[in-house]
RNA sequence: GGCCCCAUGGUCAAGCGGUUAAGACAUCGCCCUUUCACGGCGGUAACCCGAGUUCGAGUCUCGGUGGGGUCACCA
């Protein structure tokens, strides 16, 4: 294998991808392409009990969704497959008894309920080496007789065992502190401290990223790094991200899902550039950023070592600011379901539409609400016609309706210059301003106390037939008061 | 509890011994405006505590407190 750097993102198929494990992954992407490397996909399907249905797919759909692009993995063999490590059994095997023999590991023959009674104070029990001196023939003798086993780790004595951590610095931990963890369970599977040392070694990995719950095991890791005579890769761990001040978030209860934020019609690249903000700040200082922007500033020194909070109100706002950047066009083709769930099908402009919510919406699902009142109509609360600082009250309101009626009846320019035209000249004639007008006629036509546009705007959306039919209803209610 | 790690406004965060302690989100106010937005301008708001090192500490050291992680035949 050359020097070149080599990544990979390696999540469980568990069901749920939250975004702290996204960002693990968009990390090690951003990594690995910032210095001209490989991007590995690996899955870590050890645990057959934990593994869910079609949740490879869910890992391919969000990595494609995320914009995250991998050179290997499952579907894109680059040569030191399989990826998928409940297919690789027979490697690990193979590794474990090759560990054996070089005084690694061990054959243990401890059953579960053995390994329960001896436990400690807080329930946490530390294996207490009771196979480890068995001399080896005898237990391979054992293993031959078909006695069930597990292999292992053979901690050394007295060693202290310290690695340099490219965001956190010096770890050390001495091997009093580690216990002779299982490296192959009884099923032949192996654990992931296994897997991981077996697959990253094998698939010539030279720069690990994983959260920072593995950073004091990291060298227990590295010990069977060192036990092989193999070279350890460099290590970056990352800072949690946090629920709260107090709570992760967790995968257990679908926190912060990222295809529940697509759902809820968050763009994948806002969430994918908020992410990456957090626990990492670029040089620049820039925010909005495209996948290529931070692959070119992404470096280490701007990781930070801190858990960090998921704030969703920062990321609603990058959310709409992708939004706004849109084109027209684009901005459009995003929105339309969302819009027609919102009218229910109703004969509006969808393309006005469009335009009108493209800088008041921050996140898409918010839409149908916004303009439910478009298909959504009726008696309203008349204090709305209330407005002091517009100078409106319930008489002003009565006329400018009646003034609006009268003037966009005959219309035939239904567009904004018509309208306007129509609207201000009405107004001058009555005496009026033209805000008092304009402003009892947007109430009039959508019973709403706040709406996306004035209106002209709204009236333009309704159509000539609708806006009409809407300004006489609201006089007849106006009247009977 | 043992071990590992962390600690700048409400949140994300710059800062690497000398700064009026950036910036962004949120919040508040003003302007623009026919409502709501968008946009523009401005305000409120932070170095966990205590020792030490130093002429000088948010920045270095130690202790305390608080928080996170980990101690599985889960990853």
């Amino acid at each position: 294998m050359s020097d070149t750097v080599r990544t990979r993102f390696a999540p469980s198929p568990t069901g749920f991808m939250h975004i702290g494990n996204l960002r693990t992954g968009l990390y090690a992407y951003l990594f690995a392409r910032h210095n001209g490397g490989k991007f590995i996909l690996r899955i870590e399907d050890t645990d057959r009990e934990r593994t869910v249905q079609g949740a490879v797919e869910m890992v391919y759909r969000t990595l494609k969704a995320a914009g995250i692009d991998y050179d290997e993995g499952p579907d894109r063999d680059g040569g030191v497959g399989p990826y998928i490590q409940s297919e690789r059994a027979d490697i690990y095997k193979k590794y474990a008894e090759e560990l054996v023999e070089r005084g690694g590991a061990y054959y243990c023959f401890c059953t579960k309920e053995r390994l329960e009674s001896i436990s400690g104070e807080n329930g946490t029990h530390t294996y207490d080496r009771k196979c480890r001196n068995i001399p080896l023939d005898e237990a391979k003798a054992r293993v031959a007789a078909g006695e069930p086993y597990v292999i292992r780790q053979k901690v050394p004595d007295g060693v202290v065992s310290s690695y340099r951590d490219m965001v956190f610095g010096e770890i050390s931990v001495s091997s009093e502190d580690i216990e002779d963890g299982v490296l192959l369970k009884s099923d032949g599977m192996p654990t992931y401290n296994f897997a991981n040392v077996v697959d990253d070694h094998l698939m010539g990995i030279t720069h690990v990223l994983r959260g920072a719950e593995y950073l004091s095991s990291t060298p227990k890791y590295n010990l069977i790094y060192d036990a092989f005579g193999w070279e350890r890769p460099h290590y970056m761990h990352l800072p949690a991200i946090m629920k709260d001040a107090t709570r992760k978030l967790s995968k257990r209860y679908g926190d912060a899902n990222f295809e529940d934020f697509l759902a809820k019609g968050y763009l994948p690249q806002a969430v994918v550039n908020y992410v990456a903000l957090l626990g990492w700040c670029p040089k620049s200082g820039d925010e909005k950023m495209t996948m290529d922007e931070m692959i070119a500033q992404f470096t280490p020194d701007g990781v930070s070592v801190s858990n960090s909070i998921f704030d969703e109100q920062k990321m609603k706002w990058l959310n709409g600011e992708y939004l706004k950047a849109m084109t027209e066009d684009e901005f459009y083709a995003v929105s339309l379901p969302y819009i027609e769930k919102g009218v229910a099908g109703g004969g509006f402009d969808k393309r006005e539409i469009a335009r009108l919510m493209q800088t008041r919406v921050d996140v898409l699902g918010d839409i149908p609400e916004k303009i439910a009142f478009l298909g959504d109509f009726g008696e309203y609360d008349l204090a709305m016609y209330e407005h002091k600082k517009m100078k409106v009250d319930l008489d002003v309101a009565k006329k400018a309706v009646k003034v609006s009626i009268d003037a966009l009846e005959g219309l035939n320019d239904w567009n904004e210059e018509g309208i306007r035209a129509a609207i201000s000249s009405a107004a001058e004639a009555a005496e009026m301003k033209g805000g008092q007008v304009m402003f009892s006629m947007r109430v009039a036509l959508t019973g709403q106390p706040s709406t996306p546009g004035g209106a002209i705007e709204m009236a333009v959306v309704l159509g000539k037939e609708e806006s009409m039919r809407r300004l006489r209803f609201s006089q007849e209610l106006l009247d009977r008061n």
